[in-house]
DNA sequence: TTGAAAGCGCTAACAG
DNA sequence: CTGTTAGCGCTTTCAA
């Protein structure tokens, strides 16, 4: 059996102590330049490379962290892994998905089976009770994403300025009576968006009709098209693009024009809000500063800084083809 | 500072000696049960739960599988991570995800810092030379996806048998000219799928032009549209659903109507097939399938079995409302 | 700047 | 069935 190189084959083979080997790689200040170099090679030589279990035994880091989301298969998820993992690189920290498969009561226990082998944690399930989660990640540092807890530090995509912003925008182009197709009861971020639309509508006076709450997949707003087209509404404010999307595909099939005969805002600015035809008007989740905002959240408790403050972050207007004048 | 508990922590407050905890955990058929009761439930009362890094270091399993992937936001991957995650968990293994970003020389470097921490690794990289990887990878266990290499076990999704049923079907609907639009010249995928349809076609006598080939974003369908609204053809055979979904926002711009002027076949039936309007007939990746089957060979490498012979897996056709009667 | 020694938390022979 | 004894591969004082 060949086993993996280890710092004692390099020690033996250059006649000098493992912990000179051990220092090559993790101090490599605390070695005379020549002899790293020497240790650098022989290592190459052997293919060698540090075990990070063996590490981490000591150090107590992994530099693992998790990512728990619900569903990898909802569009919401690919960008914000993909900004928070490319942000966690640069902090050198690798990431663990923790696909939870929309089974929320499981999370504790699919947490606490990894918890040893991370460095930190992100909560990114929008519909699981954090305070179910945080006793499980006991001593982790922790991220909350799009929910709140107490104590916990979180990061929350607050759409009140693009969201009112939209309103505007449609308001502008004449519109006067609104839907708005709500996200799941048990999201927090769907409750923030369905209370600042209410107060809007209420302090213009506009016209308002809620529907939902919906499970906000693509039926949804496909099922909801009917709905949608019997009310005297112009102008759709969706919980999330998928439903924007369903909604969109079910009117068409109504023979109801988007944006001719209804406007329709989305919101999150996924990969399909490019996507579909005509291409959705969205209020943008900035998941870039997400991602930054995450790890360098993640980062100060990890490497023992002050406590960060949770972080509002704001969306983003983005307008394409499916809003237009009300005729 | 409150450390975690170990196994010497239970086995003092309950005078035992630490192997017996740990077999409590590790080994549990070697412990008499009211013995590991006690010490179960002086584990529950004081917190602990085993470190996965130390016994790690021991056993040499990490009980981590790592997942290389270009690109988390093509819709391709979302459902090929999550199939196969779920099929992981079903061996207690968990998904580290690593995305390379497209930067396809970064790949082995990226594989090189983490291969410690993993007891096998998953490559989904289409257009990165396997040849490059497997070096990297040195001793672990490896599944390759949709691609192939020498002496490695792979996975591949086999279009051919639900290619030509797409063809036969789309011949049958009265089409004689057709086009394609092919896949990234790198990729393993889209020279076979290349090749296959022009053999057909030769076989057939019936037309084919091939437009490409393309990086397959949703861009390049929507530019396309152009040029396939130029041709003759009233069939479209798409490198995937992503490209077709561009194709079908490109020609509904040049009013060219689907499928009544145009029909159009996509591949893999991701998400975005059925959000489109019309919904895209597609040939259907086996995601599910795909899950288990890279789970088992990993599994069966991990665990020393015999090294599991390459797998073809079949997709399938599905029929929606892009493809129409030629008119 | 390098060597020596101790130990991170756990598992795995081997005894008893 | 339980205790004993060694490490897994690395980092980290402390000396030299």
């Amino acid at each position: 059996v060949d086993r993996q190189p280890t710092i004692y084959s390099i020690a033996r083979e250059l006649g000098i102590h493992p912990s000179t080997v051990s220092r090559a790689f993790s101090r490599p200040d605390l070695v005379r330049p020549e002899m790293r170099e020497r240790v650098l090679q022989k290592a190459e030589e052997l293919g060698y490379s540090p075990n990070a279990v063996a590490r981490g035994l000591i150090t107590g880091k992994t530099g693992m962290v998790g990512l728990l989301i619900p569903d990898i298969d909802n569009p919401f998820f690919p960008p914000a892994i993909h900004a928070i993992q490319s942000a966690l690189a640069a902090h050198d920290l690798a990431v663990m998905l923790i696909n939870s498969d929309l089974a929320h009561n499981a999370e504790p226990a699919l947490i606490q089976r990894v918890r040893s082998q991370l460095d930190g944690l992100v909560l990114m399930s929008p519909r699981t009770e954090p305070t179910a989660l945080v006793p499980a990640a006991r001593g982790l540092p922790l991220v909350l994403v799009n929910v709140v807890a107490d104590g916990s530090f979180s990061v929350t995509i607050d759409s009140d300025t693009a969201l009112l912003e939209a309103l505007g925008y449609l308001r502008g182009l004449g519109h006067t009576e609104f839907v708005l197709l709500g996200g799941p009861a048990a999201s927090w971020l769907a409750q923030q968006r369905r209370h600042r639309i209410g107060e809007w509508a209420a302090a213009t006076g506009i016209g308002l009709r809620e529907l939902g709450p919906y499970e906000a997949g693509f039926e949804d707003g496909l099922t909801a098209a009917r709905d949608v087209a019997a009310l005297s509404a112009t102008a759709v404010l969706a919980f999330d693009d998928v439903m924007a999307a369903g909604l969109l595909a079910g009117l068409s099939k109504l023979e109801v024009r988007v944006p001719a005969d209804v406007s329709i805002v989305g919101c999150d600015d996924v990969l399909l809000a490019k996507m579909t035809a005509p291409a959705l008007t969205t209020v943008a989740a900035p998941f870039a500063e997400l991602g930054t905002v995450v790890a360098q959240g993640l980062w100060d408790q990890i490497s023992g800084r002050s406590r960060p403050e949770s972080v509002r972050l704001q969306g983003r207007l983005v307008i394409r083809e499916s809003t237009g004048p009300r005729h």
